[in-house]
Parts: structure tokens; sequence; C-alpha cells
DNA sequence: TTTGATGTACGAAAAAATTCGTAGATAATC
DNA sequence: GATTATCTACGAATTTTTTCGTACATCAAA
């Protein structure tokens, strides 16, 4: 199950700010090029791919993401090597280092990391 | 301009093996699920869209990439880290060596790029 | 020079994703 | 209690992406 775009858009807020309304979200993401409506239609479709979940009992519904920010950032990244990068991670992870301005602490904290895998 | 995980698909295989048939695409990408006149048309719309130029000098055209593998890489990462990691590269960066399992000379040759990029 | 294999062009169907209007329910306000 | 604001449900239109059938051209045998 692959989030879309703009799925992906409205599971972010919902692991930022945790439990949110329609009007939450939609306020969220200041797209003021798309109605409320359409958020609202995303929202009740990705309830049918239970990609999220909703508590009813009030007049505005409660709607929560079901699936783990962890899992999907796994999932995607994994399909983003194979599809971009042609499964070569470490050219992946270059580039991410050459695009972005890492800090001394940044590269200090991966520099540990690599050191612990490699016992 | 992004292109779809189809064109994409079709991008990697001309980025890997160069100039290019529609038939060659098509064999190398062993989808058998898919005809050949689909990934014609695909890399048709690929020519209009400018993704790929071609050389009809020949009965069987030759496609070839019009943007480098390069910038498309950069531009999906850019895109990638901001929507699914929300702009965190470090993160992804650890996740991505936690997923994929990396040999030694992998992890020297971060590490030696790490060292660079402190001085 | 006919037959068959291999190409391209292209319209159009099918599938997937996005968008919104409208109807009707519920809650708040006057 | 009437009016207004806010919400959900949902059908349907649009747009985008993917798929393929068919017509016609070209080339290499037979």
């Amino acid at each position: 199950m692959k989030p879309t775009d703009s799925e992906m858009e409205i599971l972010q807020v919902l692991w930022k700010k945790g439990p949110s309304t329609v009007r939450e979200v939609y306020e969220s993401l200041d797209k003021k090029d798309v109605g409320y409506t359409t958020i609202l239609k995303l929202m009740q479709i990705m309830l049918d791919k239970q990609m999220v979940s909703r508590d009813t009992s009030s007049k505005s519904h409660l709607y929560s993401a079901s699936i783990s920010k962890e899992k999907i950032q796994h999932q995607f990244l994994d399909r983003f090597i194979e599809t971009v990068y042609n499964g070569n991670t470490s050219r992946l992870i270059m580039q991410a280092l050459g695009n972005h301005k890492a800090s001394k602490e940044e590269i200090e904290l991966i520099k540990q990391y690599l050191d612990n895998l490699q016992e």
C-alpha cells in the first residue's frame, strides 16, 4: 500500500499534530488552491484504505494515522533507492550529504553511527 | 517537471544503456505484464514532454535521456527528504544506513567523505 | 513481388488520483 | 424556535497516468 503525494501530505500533518479534524488538517496544509471538501474526501478515501482511523463520537470526527511514520519512511526509502538510485545506497547517502550543509554535530553523529556499524 | 514512476523506469534504462530503441527498453524492463506499444506510447509522451530526445534517421528510432541522471536524482532527493522526512536529512541517512547492510568498503568510503566535509 | 516480421503513429479505453458541488444532519447563536 | 455556521456523505466531473488495438509503413526474405 503506497500513499500518493497528497496522502503523504495529510499523513505528515497527522504524524506531527496527532489526531486531528479535517478542518485542522485543511488549515495546516495552507493550500488555498484546493477546497475543504477535497481534503475531506481524500481523508475518507484514506479511511477506506485503512491508512487512517477515526473517532466519530463527536460531530467533527477525529482522524489519526494508522500506519507509523517509521514504517512508511522505511518502505518509501527502499522503493526510492531502488527506482532512483538503482539500489545504490552509498550513492544516495553521499549525495544527501553533498546537497545538504551538514553541521559538525550531524557529521559527528553519523560518524559514530558508522563506528557502531563496524563492530 | 516530475517523471512518473513508469517514466523513471524508462529513464533508468536509458541512463544505464545509453541511446536505445523502444524494443531494447522494452526488453530491459522485463515487465511481461505490459505490451510493447505501451512502452512505445510512454516514450512518445516523454518525447512530447522533452524528457527524451530521439534520432529518427533509421527505421527504429533511437531514444536518449535528455535530462541528466544527477539532476533528476538531486531533484527527487530534495523532494523526498521534504515530503517523507520533513527536511531532516540526517534522519534519512541514518535510516538508509540502518536498512541496508553496508559493506566495510562502503562504510570506509562514507567515512572518508565525511572527513573531507569536516575540513 | 508477395509474405511476414518489425516499426511508428495515434485515438481511445481503462484505471487512478484529484476536485468539488450539493444535500442533509447537527450544533451554536440570536 | 428560527437562522446561521459547520460538518459529513457521496455522486460525479476532471485530470493524469497507463494501457492497448489497429492502421499503415518499411524492410528482409522466400
